[in-house]
DNA sequence: TGGGGGAAGGTTTTT
DNA sequence: CCTTCCCCCA
């Protein structure tokens, strides 16, 4: 959008005082904060403002890359902000991300923390029963039932994080307090962070104010938070300790009709406070919807006006026309098959429909609406079956992005079979079947039989000396890994291309799930109780929390109907938008039964407890998103279902709608609408990828393929962390230099010693022999390079390079040196190199070159050298020098690299000496020709 | 028309 | 384990 309206422009530019943005949905809020950002950069109000001057808060990674692209192509694209550098050091993301990087980069003990997902976190409470706490809570009515290990695990997880998102109304009680002491000591202990502990660490961290508050209240000058009516009572504290500590100017961005996160205690008092909270303050109010026809605009209002909101109107810019009659219809059917089946034929008639995203634009032309125009919204995935098989009547392609189905996909099974097979639950000719079925293999039974072959030698019984100890380490993954090799299982295997993709996803999906359970029960336990309970995992954890595979490509959007929540649907906009099902029970959703978090934490010591159990109203706004993803055609329906009893009455909804004229009760003729060739929209997939990737796919593309889009994970090994360990010492010592301090080699061993971790050996005795490793090696390099700490210019330094057609490659430098010489500095560029982590391959001069393009982006300047020093033997290789045109060569080279990742065509390098070093040889016919 | 009792049914998801 | 529906009875 390049014009923009007085008020979207008032928004731009207005950057002296706090500022609340209520924009209303498609009134083209990211393109505004985008501009506003960049006229930041401009710095046309007051002097250079960098782009270390900049926080952005998105709710999710995915608005971050949004936003974040349309920054950066701006940038890329005006002239005026050709020399602004270093952008990598502007923050655009969750605040969640930036707590973690805030903590990382200033506070040196958090280097080595990492941070446990959903599932992972299920795994570490359980695993910990006792310790954590769990066995402490118990129910208020009655304190002799405590939490039960498996049965209340979420439950517990929820309670945590209540607990300390909220904001407290009295005492908690002591049992409580005790478990969540315990819970975040533990967690500490073993250098975990959940999602809340990032934000109350960087919380109190800011509080210390030490390295963090400063690095802040030097730096921070714009503060925008985007979803404000999101936020929660935690968040609202982290935001406001940014405001108190260095004071910049805040924005905040939002809409209180579309908060509906309410089961994370967000709540939209913040931003109905905001003026009052962040005086002075002043308010735009963006009304205008450039997305949806009035009659669209006009239906969602009539409905949103039933809720105590901040008093607006939306108005409809008219960038589509409304027909009445026609576009925006409800429809009631006697049966849900009807009702689907309704559906599906309309997107057969209308697809081909001529559309323009703005009909008032003569330059745009029109396309035929294509699969991937037309959105079917739900309230609750139970629908998704009924919808599902009406549309494959048709042979319409779909997508269903969020349930949960990765362990119903035969390969998947097979692959469970593995296990199931050594644990002598099924029989080798069961396995065999499960393999064989898979659909369009021509996998063969004897390299299979090879397959199991090997599995024979892996029984759980076997891996034990004759005292029930484990005589190595006894990795699923490792298994799961050779017997694919052995099995020759593998994209050559399948007749078509197509299919062996879905496949192969999948299974590497499944090798993430095995990485997920041993990264936390890694070696606990003897080899039988660890395959016991991996199997247990999947049954009782896994099995419903994994998505298939190839729903997770990051870089293809494909034509297909898209089948979503109406939550997952914030945000995004659609030519043709369904919203079936309006039935009692179902939208506004039935209250759900059961016990809860409320039955162990009574509710009054929260404030606003209410939130997380939510209101009509929170319904009601669920509906108005759902109507807002609209740009034209707009069908609301319902049936009552047969085979639910409380899905057989209308929602009250039904009648909310009637009050307004926009909406009428008809089928609409399609059979009369103009046709054109159906053309779904061209957006080019922005893709970002990190350095250490580009360096596999200039080795081999198939390799790039392997690792990045099917994600299979390396087996895990005890010696994991020694490379970390070390690079995270070196950070310590160099960044601390860099402030001057002059270094003890005994403050060298100290650092050594807390960086140090690995997650994987527990309580081995080879533990200090590595921590004594690391010294070693780091001693030896204090004593060999201190002298040159002093020329030292850059620590990790994050870099991103910005390339055209949306990509973004992003990196991390090790260290940058700038010496005088006579009259001239000296830039080298230093990369670590260290043997001991399998996961890491050699260092190349490719990646080098990489580092340097991102180098020239943050300085200007083209560094003199690259080098490499090897940790292993101490030693810096010969610098090589840097031409313009190794620049130029790299730059293209990545260009050349998005085009086939693009396209999605790798090719196979077949030599033997690349082959022999690969890691993913495994899965790989090449690589199983040259290591086997 | 009100309520007792039994049977059925059972969110949303990001970090 | 709790909510909602539905039927039956007063």
């Amino acid at each position: 959008m390049l014009n923009f309206t007085p008020d979207q422009q008032r928004a731009i530019s207005e950057n002296d005082k706090n500022l609340r943005i209520i924009a209303c949905a498609g009134s083209g809020k990211t393109s505004t904060v985008a501009a506003k950002i960049t006229h930041l950069l401009l710095g046309e109000n007051n002097a250079a403002v960098e782009p270390r001057n900049i926080i952005a808060f998105t709710y999710t990674e995915k608005a971050a890359a949004e936003l974040r692209n349309k920054v950066l192509k701006t940038i890329k694209e005006d002239d005026r902000l050709k020399n602004v550098q270093a952008i990598a050091d502007m923050y655009i993301g969750t605040i969640h991300g930036w707590c973690l990087k805030a903590l990382q980069e200033n506070e040196y003990q958090y280097q080595k923390f990492s941070v446990l997902d959903d599932i992972k976190l299920r795994l570490f409470v359980d695993k910990n029963y006792k310790k954590i706490g769990m066995s402490d809570v118990t129910k208020v009515s009655n304190d002799d039932i405590t939490m039960q290990i498996f049965v209340d695990t979420k439950r517990f997880i929820q309670l945590m994080n209540v607990i300390r998102e909220s904001e407290l109304d009295g005492e908690l009680p002591s049992h409580i307090v005790l478990a969540k002491q315990k819970y975040e000591g533990l967690l500490k202990e073993n250098c975990y962070f959940d999602f809340t502990m990032i934000m109350t660490e960087a919380i109190d961290k800011l509080q210390e104010k030490r390295d963090l508050y400063n690095k802040i209240k030097k730096d921070l000058k714009y503060l925008i938070v985007d979803e404000y009516q999101d936020i929660n009572p935690i968040q609202g504290i982290l935001i406001n300790q940014l405001y108190q500590v260095a004071k910049p100017v805040i924005t905040v961005v939002g809409d209180d009709d579309q908060n509906i996160y309410q089961w994370r205690g967000s709540n939209s008092s913040f931003i109905k406070d905001f003026l009052h909270d962040y005086e002075p303050a002043h308010e735009i109010i963006l009304d205008r919807n450039f997305r949806s026809s009035k009659g669209v605009t006009a239906l969602a209002e009539t409905i949103i006006s039933r809720n105590d909101r901040i008093p607006k109107s939306m108005i409809s810019a008219e960038k589509q026309t409304f027909s009445k009659n026609n576009d925006v219809l409800y429809n009631e059917f006697v049966s849900t098959v009807e009702e689907n089946g309704t559906i599906a034929q309309m997107i057969v008639d209308l697809r081909g429909t001529p559309f323009k995203s703005n009909v008032t634009d003569p330059n745009e032309p029109e396309r035929g609406l294509d699969y991937s125009d037309f959105a079917i919204l739900l309230r609750t995935w139970s629908k998704t079956a009924g919808i599902v098989n009406e549309l494959e009547k048709l042979d319409i392609p779909y997508i269903t992005a969020g349930v949960n189905q990765l362990f119903s996909v035969n390969e998947v099974k097979a692959a469970y079979g593995i296990f199931q097979y050594l644990n002598k639950s099924i029989s080798a000719e069961e396995l065999l079947q499960l393999w064989i079925q898979i659909r369009n293999s021509n996998f063969a039974s004897n390299n299979l039989l090879l397959g199991i072959e090997y599995l024979n030698s892996k029984f759980p019984e076997k891996q034990v000396d004759r005292n029930g100890k484990a005589i190595w380490a006894f990795s699923l993954q490792q298994i799961y890994w050779d017997f694919l090799e052995k099995s020759q299982i593998n994209e050559e295997a399948f007749q078509s291309q197509h299919i062996a993709e879905i496949v192969m996803y999948n299974l590497g999906k499944f090798s993430q799930v095995i990485n997920d359970f041993e990264e936390i029960y890694f070696n606990s336990s003897v080899p039988s109780y660890h395959l016991f309970s991996f199997l247990q995992f999947i049954r009782y954890a896994a099995a419903d929390h994994y998505p298939e595979g190839w729903l997770n490509n990051p870089f293809r959007a494909p034509n297909a109907v898209q089948i979503m929540t109406i939550h997952q649907a914030k945000g995004l906009e659609f030519p043709v938008v369904f919203i079936p099902g309006l039935n009692k029970n179902y939208m506004p959703a039935k209250k759900v039964g059961g016990l809860t978090e409320w039955h162990f934490l009574n509710p009054a010591l929260i404030k606003n407890q209410q939130r997380y159990i939510g209101s009509e109203e929170d319904e009601r706004r669920l509906f108005y998103v759902a109507i807002t993803r609209a740009q034209k055609f707009l069908f609301i329906s319902r049936a009552p279902d047969e085979n639910n009893q409380l899905y057989r009455k209308a929602s009250q909804f039904v009648s909310e709608l009637a009050e307004s004229d926009a909406i009428v009760t008809n089928l609409p003729p399609f059979e009369k609408n103009l046709k054109i060739e159906a053309s779904p929209k061209k957006e080019a997939v922005s893709i970002t990828l990190n350095f250490s990737v580009l360096k596999d796919f200039f080795e081999c593309q198939y390799r790039f393929k392997l690792v990045s889009m099917y994600n299979f994970s390396y087996p895990l090994d005890q010696r994991m962390g020694f490379g970390r360990s070390l690079h995270n010492t070196l950070m310590e010592i160099h960044k601390r230099s860099k402030l001057g301090e002059e270094l003890s080699q005994d403050d060298v061993l100290d650092i050594a010693n807390g960086q140090s971790h690995f997650p994987y050996l527990g309580k081995s005795t080879i533990l200090e022999q590595m921590k004594d490793l690391v010294k070693e090696r780091v001693a030896e390099y204090y004593k060999r390079n201190k002298d040159s700490f002093k020329n030292i210019e850059y620590v990790e330094q994050e870099i991103q390079l910005n390339l055209d057609n949306g990509i973004l490659v992003t990196g991390k430098i090790d260290l940058i040196r700038r010496k005088l010489y006579e009259d001239k500095y000296e830039t080298t560029i230093i990369e670590f190199k260290s043997k001991q982590d399998v996961q890491n391959q050699k260092i190349t001069y490719d990646q080098l070159n990489l580092y340097a393009l991102g180098h020239k982006e943050l300085t200007g300047q083209t560094a003199d050298y690259i080098q490499i020093y090897d940790l292993e033997y101490n030693t810096q290789l010969p610098p090589k020098s840097l031409r313009e045109d190794n620049l130029e060569e790299t730059n293209s080279r990545i260009q050349n690299a998005a085009a086939v990742i693009r396209s999605q065509t790798f090719s196979r390098i077949d030599k033997k000496e690349v082959c022999k070093d690969c890691l993913q040889y495994h899965i790989c016919h090449s690589g199983i020709k040259y290591n086997s």
